[in-house]
DNA sequence: TCTCGATGAGACAATCGCGTCTCACTTGGG
DNA sequence: CCCAAGTGAGACGCGATTGTCTCATCGAGA
């Protein structure tokens, strides 16, 4: 039998972002798979957490190339990138949650990057006149994985339904719960 | 000497938020006291943990109180929350993204009593027709908590001045990130 | 000054989680 | 049908952590 690694890896995210203490044993159950089939694949729990760190990053950055961000206006660029990070969500908030127990330069680089990326989009926008200037591009970056994190969250404990994932993160993240006049 | 409990559980949850793996010897030592004084107030590391949680719930439900949710609009009831929450901001992000409310699959019932309240709030926003009712009370009230974790750590490492830390969590979570006509 | 309660430091055994190993079982390919 | 590869369950030692203990010290109050 193949060992779907990748499924292994979603569960293992999932696992640890809530219950960072989670033990080896733990993991291997969530993920339906024995102890020493776990360590068979993944040396140990430093491998298995590079693991998810590496397979975050590449789906995060896969996303943000097929999120097109400079294509169309930047309300449009932000839906596509929440739609392509969807399936990666768990992961995400998983790295942006490691990522906060590391100082400075032990930060991964491939991060740095991502990071980089999204930051400039939320510049560029504001830049355009599409987004506020008083919102620190720094803070919506930060607030956009936040909320990421949180509806994967939601979803996954059922407060939030799957098909309203995108656009509750999407609606909140540019418009806010305030009820406009015109609606 | 009286041992300061409070500061005791606030230099814990300190050091928990960012090594949650952090042994009880280096929670002691973060408090300043020696682990023999750490095992004496608190039984062990589950009895430091639950006084953790008690703190956190009491702070919420005390914030809760001081924003007075019921008078004037619910703009104003939810800066006022955002307000009375700022110092406790650290405790709560702890105890939501290590779900240490969570014990087993049974909820802590303070935290279902705040939570209850919250989401109420919300509820009641939408019905005076201050917040839109296309976003569920219960996504508002997580990404309410969510938000408060992204802007506390933020602020701590320095990506949001702390004084900026109420204004950019309200303003995202009312108005949102999109540059509205008017502005 | 004396006393009592609290503390810090360290010793100690017990427990826990990790990493490795063995062994029997299952599965899919030749 | 047989075999090789992969897997689950469990045992094992090791190191780290925990919880308890003792003892010397400190400090406030009588």
């Amino acid at each position: 039998m193949t060992l779907d690694r990748e499924q292994v890896l979603r569960s293992a995210a999932a696992l640890l972002t809530h219950k960072s203490t989670a033990t080896m044993d733990e993991v291997a159950k969530a993920a339906g798979i024995g102890r020493a089939t776990l360590h068979r694949h993944f040396a140990g729990r430093d491998a298995l957490v590079k693991a998810l760190e590496d397979l975050g990053i590449q789906e995060f950055e896969a996303a943000l190339d097929a999120a097109r961000l400079d294509e169309g206006t930047s309300e449009e660029g932000l839906r596509r990138l929440i739609a392509a990070v969807e399936p990666s969500a768990g992961l995400l908030s998983f790295l942006v949650t490691e990522n906060q127990l590391f100082e400075g330069d032990q930060v991964n680089e491939g991060w740095n990057r991502a990071d980089a990326r999204v930051s400039a989009f939320f510049r560029r926008g504001q830049e355009r006149g599409e987004f506020r200037i008083d919102l620190t591009p720094a803070w919506l970056t930060e607030a956009l994985y936040g909320l990421i994190g949180t509806g994967a969250w939601a979803v996954q404990v059922g407060r939030v339904a799957t098909q309203d994932f995108q656009y509750m993160i999407v609606e909140l993240l540019l418009g806010g719960a305030r009820r406009s006049v015109e609606q």
